[in-house]
DNA sequence: AATGGCCTCCTACCAAGGGAGGAGGCCGGC
DNA sequence: GCCGGCCTCCTCCCTTGGTAGGAGGCCATT
């Protein structure tokens, strides 16, 4: 009936997936990938699938990015987004990359199934507190706290430029250095604020460019 | 020894310019045109001209449109801003579009004499206050106003992808229409926004977001 | 003296962004 | 009817962005 992926780590809870689904999707087919770079390779070679379900704390993606990662690789790809994590802010970025859906690992068989129907139909899932709480932006908990601080010196001055909308080739020229150390730069601050692009860089750094300025 | 055409509708002024370069390049042609539209029809008939002298402010090209105006009708043909303005921003604007130099109106003759001559040489004519300013980002006046106003509904669709931080692959997903389609929304953004690169359209559209919501 | 973090710079490579130009379909105003 | 604006899509081409990996210099801690 249906084609899903689901990407875990820990094979047994992957196990469980399979089974929940197999149970209660009569008919429908699971692939697994341990990894990151295994559910893309799955996803290329399968682009009959009807659903992911990716696990945030795959070793080899340190949290949201992997979800990055795999919607570029695959973005008619429908990714439902799998973890023990609850944090507000968690959610709303991964919806914001793309996620169809958010399923806490806590999720009880049976509202796990529904949330898949409901994912499947087209619908998007998200764990029902996150619904009920204030709105998206007010009262939020602090949502990005320590990522901007654990930018080097250089790296927040480089960051600083981006958000004035410059292109590396402008920062380099404006610190005086060579624009392959600005791109350096770049990647490891896209790498430290777990995003896949500059643009998202800036707008998490301008969120809240207290850290910035 | 030269043909070019003076684009402005002061007749005064135009007659002022004319007598310069007569005077100044002996054997020199001049044509005139006292409004975008004319200028264009001018440039249209004459492939021969070698510069053309564009004045900012003409009734029917709301500033630096008209210089894209022209440029897009007659690449080939070097354009020299002369304007009363000099904001910095908008030189260097107009320097984006092609323009081959900005002459102020206040230039005395001959220092305008030997602008000509220097564009005419193939070099840029700036004036001389804009080089040694401060950095070309600092002290911006606020520009845009109203341009978000001009974007038809699907660029303004688009953009609001783009300032979630989409990249154009996700929202030709999104919006079911291909990455083509959308590569043609951004550059017609990017063209209305004055603007050249996707972050700098962002940074402004989400200054005001007001009008993209 | 050695280690590790940071900054610097490089090459090479691939993906994404953006411009130019052309083309067809749709729709509303003249 | 025709024309112009808008949306759609395409190809070709170049620039920019980003990753990977290696490398050397500086400096503080150990």
């Amino acid at each position: 009936m249906y084609r899903l992926l689901v990407a875990d780590d820990h094979p047994l809870f992957r196990e469980a997936m399979v089974a929940v689904i197999s149970r209660g999707l009569s008919g429908s087919e699971t692939l697994e990938a341990a990894s990151l770079a295994a559910a893309i390779g799955v996803v290329a070679q399968h682009d009959d699938l009807d659903l992911a379900l990716l696990d945030l704390g795959l070793p080899d993606a340190e949290g949201l990015s992997g979800l990055a990662q795999l919607r570029q690789a695959a973005p008619w790809l429908p990714v439902v987004i799998v973890s023990a994590e609850q944090h507000k802010q968690t959610i709303l970025e991964a919806l914001n990359l793309g996620a169809v859906g958010y399923i806490p690992k806590s999720t009880p068989r049976d509202a796990l199934l529904a949330a898949l129907q409901q994912v499947l139909a087209g619908q998007v899932y998200l764990p029902p507190d996150i619904m009920r709480g204030s709105q998206p932006g007010s009262a939020a908990p602090p949502p990005t706290p320590s990522q901007l601080a654990s930018l080097t010196g250089k790296q927040r001055e480089v960051l600083a430029h981006m958000v004035k909308g410059e292109s590396n080739k402008m920062i380099a020229y404006r610190l005086d250095i060579a624009e392959t150390t600005v791109k350096t730069h770049v990647s490891a601050i896209l790498r430290k604020l777990r995003v896949s692009s500059r643009v998202q860089a800036i707008l998490l750094a301008s969120e809240r460019d207290d850290a910035v300025r």
